[in-house]
DNA sequence: TTGTAAGCGTTATCAT
DNA sequence: ATGATAACGCTTACAA
């Protein structure tokens, strides 16, 4: 069985290259007769055009590629089903690029422009440290969803960059704020150890500290090491046995993620202490779970699907070459649950 | 900025296209001075070779392309981390496609191997209905991966696919078959209302009713409206909560997914009654959830990552014509947790 | 309405 | 060791 290409089809249909190409594009000057023998013998003998000479003929290409920092991380879930949603209804096609801890981000991003032809780039995740010039190289637009902290400025007519996402340095120093105002003085804090996203959230913990008059103690502080995988159930879990086995004194812990806070609630439990009445435990991200555990957690509820759709629409802006709003940064929710408790 | 070509790199070099060429794809015969001065330029202008030319030349492309049906599903996230790690220590690339819930996953798959020029296809989940002869049609090898019932014969002199899965009928069964040895008498089941999966659930669900003499009763069965996104915690809690108010009688809940367990569990809670005292819960899949959700949920592990491992191995193994077994069943674990109690 | 032919940016086969 | 040049499969002027 031979891949057959579209000289084939047109030798088949005793008609010219053109003619072909014609019917597969929908071209207008076409009889239609001739068109529908042309599709049912595509159709007969499974034709499909390859899309390799496609693209290396075509300009556009009608692809948004959606670049992910780990995509087996459940936060990116709904997302990236509104996302993939959102491209399909503007007849668009997704592709999905995953990106390992030790990869880069932009190269990637740079590659894909290059092989796919991609009209856009969204990137979820990551972006924290990314080399300004390499990025500047892109040509397509981009936006930068959910994560990082800045874009690059314009420089030619049209923008052609934007920035959707939470200040998660910001958040989480309200989520602190929060359960210091509940009475804590000692609060354990579960971050990704990271120069990125934990540097952020590390900062909110101190600025947070520091307005409400408390000492900053890094044996309260437990970095999880970059590495595969950080967010898991697991981890919370593990490091919460050992920070409990270790005899610091703590009311209660904060992980920068709900599954990191999942685990930590089990490891609680285990110990055969209780939440929230032994030690509150608090989330961040907001991801379903958190709202279903026994008991429900405390968290932060990022707008994730707001984010997703925004990001879309920016990204599509950008393509139509309009006016976008550079920056737009998206408030979270701080949502009580039952995790925590006024001491 | 424009894209710089091959021949602009040469032309900027002084040297011919097919040197350039030859340093980039590390060929032996080039003066290493010569090949020097083409990276440096390379890197000077950012310089990226357009893929989609490669790929129309050239036979191989290391890529290999997974296709899952909803990406978005929390399930497949261990399996995808597992499966890209693999493929990049073999030195191969992975390429990632979403197919919606209204999208075949054949068709997908067919677009690839043209668009992509893909060595293998691994397909996780859906694969329940598809079309034989267009499946026939796909020329490189391929393996379903945890899911799936069956992949067509061998025709060729070297085989083409394989499956590696659980048999979820049985699996189902056997946990129907614990269930019923801990006296539940009228069991709730939640599965997904499609022709695929929740077809195979049902009858390993209805096979251990008869086999332990227990009555079929349709009203104890909620069939998940197929659409998107049906393994979610929400849905689970849901449609709980309604069998709950319905007044049908039951002591227990079997859900084919643990994030839909953990929903029921939820709503078992939330009206007042407890896990497993008063209704028992159990879940399907063995995600991390459901080992330390509160109370813990028994439930089926599937050996997901054996799974992802072994579709990997068995793809090059296809790749590189050697003999794979056809069909790999490997079984799940029965694992019972806090959940679920004797009656 | 249709066919012919010139690219698109590579790689590979020849010569040199 | 290097440089022309012919594909690869498609789209699109341009001609007919």
């Amino acid at each position: 069985m031979e891949q057959i290409t579209i000289k084939e089809v047109a030798k088949l249909c005793g008609v010219g290259v053109s003619t072909v190409s014609r019917a597969i594009n929908n071209h207008p000057d076409i009889n239609p007769e001739t068109k529908q023998k042309i599709l049912d013998t595509i159709r007969e003998y499974n034709y499909v055009p390859n899309n390799s000479a496609r693209n290396l003929k075509r300009t556009d290409s009608n692809t948004i590629a959606v670049v992910i920092k780990e995509i087996s991380n459940s936060y990116w879930g709904v997302m990236l089903h509104v996302l993939e949603r959102e491209v399909r209804d503007r007849k668009y096609c997704l592709v999905l690029q995953n990106v390992a801890d030790d990869e880069d981000e932009v190269e990637l991003a740079l590659q894909l422009e290059k092989e796919k032809k991609v009209k856009g780039i969204i990137f979820l995740g990551g972006m924290y440290n990314y080399d300004e010039s390499r990025l500047r190289m892109l040509i397509v637009p981009y936006v930068i969803s959910g994560s990082g902290k800045t874009v690059p400025e314009d420089t030619g007519t049209y923008p052609k960059s934007a920035l959707v996402t939470t200040d998660t340095e910001i958040e989480s120093q309200s989520m602190v704020d929060y359960l210091c105002s509940c009475g804590h003085k000692r609060i354990a804090f579960i971050t990704s150890g990271d120069e990125g996203l934990g540097r952020c959230h590390l900062n909110g913990y101190k600025r947070s500290l520091e307005k409400n008059g408390l000492e900053y103690d890094e044996k309260l502080i437990i970095r999880l090491k970059p590495g595969k995988r950080i967010y898991t159930i697991e981890n919370g879990y593990n490091c919460t046995c050992e920070l409990l086995k270790s005899g610091v004194d703590f009311s209660c812990i904060y992980a920068i993620s709900d599954t990191l806070a999942v685990g930590a609630c089990r490891a609680v439990i285990d110990s055969g202490k209780r939440v929230p009445e032994d030690y509150c435990v608090a989330g961040a991200d907001g991801q379903d779970i958190a709202e279903y555990y026994h008991p429900s957690i405390t968290t932060l509820k990022y707008p994730r699907v707001e984010i997703a759709l925004q990001s879309v629409r920016t990204l599509f802006d950008l393509i139509n070459r309009k006016k976008v709003v550079k920056r737009q940064i998206l408030g979270g929710t701080l949502i009580e649950r039952e995790s925590t408790r006024k001491l």
